[in-house]
DNA sequence: ATGAAAGCGCTAACAT
DNA sequence: ATGTTAGCGCTTTCAT
């Protein structure tokens, strides 16, 4: 079987259709310029009658301004990710701007090379996770004409734009909630710490806080690979066969820390009175379990909003802290 | 503060400083067609020292053929889309082409207008969910010459390209299982099947399948909100107290279920001697649970995978159905 | 208010 | 093996 590849219609033949020349077609259409209310009934009319869709690719070779934007995230599955385009494609949308993605996995390498794949679309702009990029990346980024947009993180020294909220200040806040509680024997499970570096930021602000705090991390259970509820399951399990006396449990975030409520439940350890835990992200989902999680909300669905409006407005380079919300739940 | 739109390195450019044709250095660039040794290296030369970046949008119009592959969505949050994106990206890109998506909320008319802006933007393909489209949506992809993938079920007409399941039958094969199991007051709780048509056909086979099995469905409870593990919550609370006599319930998906077991767990119904529950989808969650779910799996990754390879071999018209998995976890 | 014509940066014949 | 030359389908001056 073969396809219908019948070249589409042109403005050309919506011109010629309409009897108008092309740069008025092209005036009505962007209603830009000034066209009589006659010719605009006119060229509509041919429009619909032909079932004409203007081409964008043209378009934005001859006007140069693209109104593509380009998201590099590590995960799609990552809850947070997803949360962050939905943010931003709506805001986009109502400003006839593009979402493109790709996936990184969480590798620099993959980064670079997205963000290189990515640059030849010429997009708007390119919004990324955080601040840790390779050299290559930034040096591509920084020659681009394109916004920068780095996202859910600004603890470090942005491009361009930041849009997001400290993921240290994330980490001492959860620490100091706990010593408030008298916790005093405390445990961090996490998954890798290298690769997803604002998790990495908040064990720092969490462990610095402990520390100052008099109860310095007593064990801690890193797992080399992706954040998830089974390895947050796995993570706890071992992380008590070593030290069984913990009364509290820092997790990377909620999806480990539900993987640590299931371990519990399932061996009949009760929370929090029997061990504490404290997540991270305020997902849904811990707000349904049959104890509320105690965790940190953040603003993930903004933080692509804010991010989508200020490419869109062709804001001036800044950083915009959209905090978090300590959530007082069950668990801890 | 003022933003660098320096204009970008042209290849006309990369040309002169290499002292060669136009053509020599897009047939470098691409691979294609011949050249001396000698002059690669030169071409690449003066393409590493001026930083070039090729113009993709030029590239696509000077050449007709586009390697933009649209992707319209109905949620990015559900898990199930985002492992779709994920399987196809990635093949995608080993293929130089790119993802582009919108995002419709389960709205036929929002489809509608997404495809429309995006086939502006002339894709080798435009991906969907599911065969429910608006008269207008399908005009439009009918005229388009690209092609047509529809996603996630193979219940109906394809358009074009369909790779999926049959979701009627994994209703009516999880109405097997549970009536095998000798459950007979059954009960279903689901979230809105006029928008999401996929959960209707399921639910529909698994109707089917309990009426001819003489057990006819007891009650159910539908949530006119989205599919959320709340609404499950919620939505189980509200059908045991109208129906506290069932002995089992089938949930819309694996979210939902979870919402019921977390109901289950918090008001100490014992699963599954008091209750039985049945999910769909297969999410990882499910088997980390302090009981594994009974459910069925279904190949989201892999259905994005073969999407995007049809589409990157541009495969003649077919129907591809991938399948599904009956689990057969502690829940049911 | 409208049309003509010159590109935008590239690819793809067609020469040589 | 390499250069020359038309476009691709628009937008955008610049005339009129």
């Amino acid at each position: 079987m073969d396809f219908k590849y019948e070249t589409a219609v042109t403005l050309a033949q919506v011109a010629e259709a309409a009897g108008v020349g092309e740069s008025t077609v092209s005036r009505v259409l962007r209603n830009h310029g000034s066209f009589s209310g006659k010719t605009r009934d006119r060229v509509m009319a041919a429009v619909e009658r032909l079932g004409y869709v203007p081409n964008r690719i043209a378009g934005t070779l001859a006007s140069a301004g693209s109104r593509l934007v380009a998201f590099v995230v590590p995960s799609l599955s990552n809850i947070v990710f997803a949360d962050v385009l939905r943010g931003a494609s709506s805001t986009l949308e109502q400003n006839q701007h593009q979402a493109v993605f790709a996936v990184t996995d969480y590798d620099p390498a993959r980064e670079e090379a997205l963000v290189a794949s990515m640059l030849a679309w010429r997009p708007a702009a390119v919004m990324l996770a955080g601040y840790e990029h390779t050299q290559g990346t930034v040096r591509m980024l920084r020659a681009a004409s394109c916004r920068i947009v780095e996202l859910l993180d600004i603890d470090g020294v942005a491009l361009d734009l930041a849009v997001g909220f400290s993921n240290h200040d994330a980490g001492c806040r959860s620490a100091h909630y706990l010593l408030q509680r008298h916790y005093g024997r405390i445990g961090y499970v996490g998954h890798d710490l290298e690769r997803d570096t604002r998790a990495g930021k908040r064990y720092a602000g969490f462990c610095e806080t402990l520390s100052a705090g008099g109860s310095p991390l007593v064990d801690r259970e890193i797992h080399a690979g992706a954040s998830s509820v089974e390895n947050g399951r796995l993570g706890l399990e071992r992380l008590l066969t070593r030290s069984p006396d913990l009364d509290a449990v820092y997790f990377s975030n909620d999806d480990m820390a539900l993987g640590g409520y299931f371990h519990c439940l399932a061996r009949g350890i009760s929370i929090p009175s029997q061990l504490a835990i404290f997540g991270y992200n305020g997902l849904d989902i811990g707000r349904v379990t049959p104890q509320p999680f105690s965790t940190i909300r953040t603003p993930r669905v903004a933080t692509g909003q804010v991010a989508a409006q200020l490419v869109v407005e062709n804001a001036p380079a800044q950083v915009v802290d959209l905090g978090f919300e300590l959530i007082e739940g069950a668990t801890a």
